[in-house]
DNA sequence: GCCAACGTTGGC
DNA sequence: GCCAACGTTGGC
């Protein structure tokens, strides 16, 4: 199986690229939307590539490349009374939610733009430009990525 | 800060 | 199982 390639959000207020550079990797918890956390749990490999995508930003849009370094593994914050993202259906019997591990690969040498990439053709029917598009992990293509890439000046 | 789009919850 | 109400996301 060849590898993947996903985009995934983060509010960089909240976890920016620059964060992952430091960090080298980081645990991606919190997720707690289904389909987003069966593209994890299903989907995501070690090895597979990810736009690392900066929402609620202004500008929105593709800050760097990361990778996936490790597979779904169940995400402890889901029964950590403290953390933001607790959910008292998730516990360390029966836990619902998981999250994969990514690695830094490299911050784009120029951002790519929401409205930049609305603009470019090869991009039409990415997930990320359609409208009311909230899913925080998303499928891309190889073409897509690559040409995401080029326009950040990979 | 606004609001449209979406997902979830819960009454029936 | 329907659907209204609500909360959240995220572009603008």
């Amino acid at each position: 199986m060849s590898i993947r390639y996903w985009l995934m959000k983060s509010e960089p207020g909240c976890y920016s690229i620059d964060d992952l550079k430091r960090d080298k990797k980081t645990a991606w918890t919190g997720v707690r939307n289904y389909q987003a956390r069966n593209f994890m749990r299903d989907d995501m490999k070690v090895g597979d590539m990810v736009l690392f995508y900066h929402s609620n930003s202004d500008p929105a849009g593709v800050a760097g490349v990361a990778k996936v370094c490790a597979t779904a593994h169940e995400d402890e914050t889901a029964w950590d009374h403290n953390d933001d993202h607790y959910d008292p259906k998730s516990t360390p019997a029966n836990p619902i939610w998981v999250n994969v591990d990514i690695a830094f690969v490299e911050k784009l040498p120029q951002f790519v733009s929401l409205p930049e990439m609305k603009a470019e053709p090869e991009l039409r029917g990415m997930m990320v430009l359609q409208k009311g598009s909230r899913l925080s992990i998303q499928p891309v293509t190889a073409p897509q990525f690559k040409w995401v890439l080029r326009m950040g000046g990979i």
